[in-house]
Order: structure tokens, then C-alpha cells, then sequence
DNA sequence: AGCCAGTTGCGCGTACTTTC
DNA sequence: GAAAGTACGCGCAACTGGCT
């Protein structure tokens, strides 16, 4: 079954591009550029500073002409990987980045990180509230309750949002270890990831690939922001696109695995 | 103080189904 | 067959709170 198969197809629609309407002018909510922002956020790359992707890419195209991209410093190398894929994912950019003066660069730019920050802000919103259906234990509501619009009770405040987030090698069970993270006297690194993230909240310190996002809770919120809010768990029955669909996205990336993850904690 | 990402509530447009 | 209803994606302005 490929990604698309729970929502319907509609017809693309495509405007002009904003480097065809000039950087002054107001930019359509619907521009192109926007939309694909949106979704290379959400499958490529979360977060970063598109214009300077942008002008560093465009830059470093001259560069590897007299030097091999082996030669620069891996930072470099991976950034110039997103810009490639960027490029590959849309259509006729390049031309226009290369046609473009700096200014219209950076616009485009602009466009493509304001599509990315609001896709990603409009996933927070709406996961917020569908989450609590997704980690209430079943048959019972969450002991004690949790708000749907807000998230000030939850992280490690809360026991159930707690022992999920406590990170894979600790014991929520463990009193000193639930007060160091909630008094944030154990500071929690990026590389302790969430006990969430393997399946049946079973970690292997011998295996750490063992499990690893292979939980049905990644697979609700995938579910819900890619193909729909109502594919979750039911039939779907949305009478438009979902986002997969919205955007030809057949398969699973690496990257919006983890953009989901990220999400969901 | 200014910047920025995150958050919020609200409204709009679209594509479709259901009801009258 | 028109009107009403539904479930989405998306944009926007206003706000908050952390960081420099």
C-alpha cells in the first residue's frame, strides 16, 4: 500500500512563482513556493535558514567547479546534500536561482522557510490535541486530565506524558529519577532519546535499533499529518487530499520519520 | 530592545456528501 | 439540482517567552 491510498486525488494547481512577480510585490498565501516549503519542511529538512541555504548553495555551485565537494568540511557537505535534493524536488528552481539577483535569492528563500514554519507550527496545533486520544490508556481517560489546548500540565509535569518522554535507559518508576527530571536537575540531552520511540517502550541498551520507531503512536501522527487527521484509526472519510497526496508523496523518507518524531514529543 | 520560534484562535477555500 | 453540511489544508495576526 503506498502512502497516498486513504485520501482522494485532486488536480494540482500551480500559480506563478514569486521570482516571475518580483520580490516587492505581495506574495499569494498559495504560492507555489510556499506549498513546497511546507512539504519539503515537513519530508527533507525541518529546520533551517532557507536563504542561506539558498545563497550558500548557489555559491558553493561555483565553488565545486575548481574544487571536488570531498574537499569541504562535512557540515558543508551535508548542507549542500538539502540544497541538491531541494533543487532536484523542484522544478525549474535552479534556473531561476541562477537568473535571479541575490535579492530574489533570498526571497525565495523566505518564501520556502515561511512554508516549512507554518507547516510546522499548523502539525504542532493540530497534534496537540489528537495526541491525548493517542497515549490515554484504553477504556479509561488520562488520571489526572489533560488539557486539549494546552501543553502547560504535560512533559515530565504529568506521569503518563513523564514516562514517556523520561529518557530510553532510565526508570520513570524510579522516585529520584522522576524528581531530577521534573526539578530539570538531569538536564535531558538531544542523544537521550524519548522511551516513546520503541516499541512497547522496550529499549535494548545491547540492541538501541531493536524497536527503534516502531510504535504505533509514530504511526497514528504520521498517519494524521500525512494522509489525514481521520485515516488515524477508522476509515478515512476526508473528501479532499491529504497532505501525501497534496504534494505526489509516495514513500516513507528518513527525514519525515524523524520530523513526526520530533513532533510528537 | 529586538529578534525569532512557537502557539493560538479564527476564518477561508476546496472537494465532496447529504438533505431537501 | 440546489443548498446545507462536513472534513480537511492552509493563512493570518496577535501573542508569549527565550535568547542575545
Amino acid at each position: 500500500m503506498t502512502i497516498q491510498e486513504t485520501t482522494p486525488s485532486v488536480p494540482s494547481k500551480r500559480g506563478s512563482s514569486a521570482l516571475q512577480m518580483g520580490p516587492h510585490k505581495k506574495v499569494s498565501s498559495s504560492d507555489p513556493l510556499v506549498s513546497h516549503g511546507r512539504h519539503f519542511g515537513r519530508t527533507v529538512f525541518a529546520l533551517c535558514n532557507y536563504p542561506s541555504l539558498l545563497t550558500n548553495g548557489i555559491l558553493r555551485l561555483e565553488q565545486i567547479e575548481d574544487f571536488p565537494l570531498e574537499d569541504f568540511p562535512a557540515e558543508e557537505r551535508r548542507e549542500h546534500c538539502v540544497f541538491e535534493q531541494l533543487l532536484d524536488s523542484y522544478p525549474g528552481l535552479l534556473e531561476q536561482l541562477k537568473d535571479g539577483s541575490e535579492e530574489e535569492i533570498l526571497h525565495v528563500g523566505e518564501l520556502i522557510g515561511k512554508g516549512a514554519a507554518g507547516a510546522r507550527g499548523d502539525d504542532t496545533k493540530t497534534l496537540k490535541s489528537a495526541i491525548l486520544d493517542w497515549i490515554s490508556p484504553k477504556g479509561e481517560g488520562i488520571r489526572p486530565p489533560l488539557h486539549r489546548n494546552s501543553k502547560i500540565d504535560r512533559g515530565f509535569n504529568h506521569d503518563l506524558t513523564g514516562s514517556l518522554l523520561c529518557p530510553a535507559g532510565l526508570d520513570w518508576n524510579d522516585p529520584q529519577t522522576k524528581e531530577n527530571l521534573q526539578s530539570s536537575e538531569m538536564m535531558v540531552c538531544g542523544d537521550q532519546w524519548p522511551v516513546f520511540l520503541y516499541a512497547h517502550h522496550i529499549y535494548d541498551p545491547e540492541d538501541p535499533w531493536c524497536g527503534l520507531l516502531r510504535r504505533r503512536l509514530l504511526v497514528y501522527a504520521y498517519k494524521h499529518m500525512f494522509t489525514s487527521p481521520s485515516s488515524v484509526d477508522r476509515e478515512p472519510k476526508a473528501m479532499r487530499s491529504g497532505n501525501a497526496r497534496l504534494h505526489g508523496m509516495n514513500s516513507v523518507t528518513i527525514a519525515s520519520l524523524a520530523y513526526i518524531a520530533t513532533q510528537v514529543r
